[in-house]
DNA sequence: TATTTTGTAACCAATACGGTTACAATCTGC
DNA sequence: GCAGATTGTAACCGTATTGGTTACAAAATA
């Protein structure tokens, strides 16, 4: 699985946190901490896949195109992988009949559990996400804190 | 997933239908279309797992350790990949929170979905595997011998 | 028109993979 | 012990994929 399912999350986490106004690039890509370009890549198949509304120019950037309650995980996934992500590599050169069975064995064992993948994500919204990860980020950040005090107290 | 797993398939399958006499790396390099080293990586790790028996030296090969009622494709499965498969490759600097919290999210979602994957090849036997694919040759083999009487008859 | 922002092409470095060659280690049989 | 067969593994090559960068056209606003 490449990173694009994980930045087409850190990008509708942003705008469900930001919650209206519109996010650019740049400003996402100083979140995440990577270039314009990887977001904008993304930006523009969530866009395509109509999750997201994106305007050019000034003022512009991405909202989320629904309310994130009604936005799913699965979507998120499809909108940057039309094509399965868990599939075997063949070799090049299989043309008897064995291998090429047993190819297509193995591709449905991967179909199946890319389908699984699939009714999970379907079962988790953005919303759900967005609140997971502010609880998660909530406990990682007092964490933090406790240690400072730890360090500043010794 | 690299191919490692579908040639692994292949040797215990090959392993499977000739019943008893061991097979070398050459004779199922043979069968699956390849070059021996390749087979003889998968081999190895095999061997290593416990799933076959192989000797060096004139007569040698590898024959499968036990029944293959007895060895499920999960078994082979870790063999040859013993770190998970289905897995989000992450942008090298992501030191802040954001990215860590929401990266570990799309861990825990890959790491579900690898074990569901690993629960469903649990559940099949070599042996079970083994008369699938028979069956299925079977079935594209009649299917190629009616073609050519089609052909011929033409 | 000038500025901002997206969309996308072109390219680069790093990584992973399948494949090939080569060779040491190990085993059998004479 | 010697010769031949077989595995085990390292080294290397070409290709494909990936994340990242630069560059620039297209589009939108003011």
């Amino acid at each position: 699985m490449n990173s694009d399912f994980a930045i087409a999350l850190h990008i509708l986490g942003f705008l469900t946190s930001r919650g209206g106004g519109p996010l650019t690039s740049e400003e996402m890509a100083r979140l995440y901490g990577t270039n314009a370009v990887i977001i904008r890549r993304v930006q523009s198949k969530l866009n395509k896949a109509g999750l997201i509304e994106t305007r050019r120019g000034v003022g512009g950037g991405s909202v989320l195109a629904r309310d994130p309650e009604d936005i799913n995980l699965r979507e998120a996934y499809e909108a940057v992988s039309p094509e399965p992500e868990i599939l075997p590599r063949h070799p090049a050169s299989c043309q008897q009949v064995v291998p090429i069975v047993v190819g297509q064995f193995v591709n449905e064992i991967c179909s199946d559990a890319e389908e699984a993948l699939l009714r999970q994500l379907e079962s988790m919204t953005i919303k759900a996400m967005d609140r997971t990860i502010r609880s998660r980020i909530r406990k990682a950040l007092s964490a933090k804190r406790s240690a400072r005090r730890r360090k500043a107290a010794s």
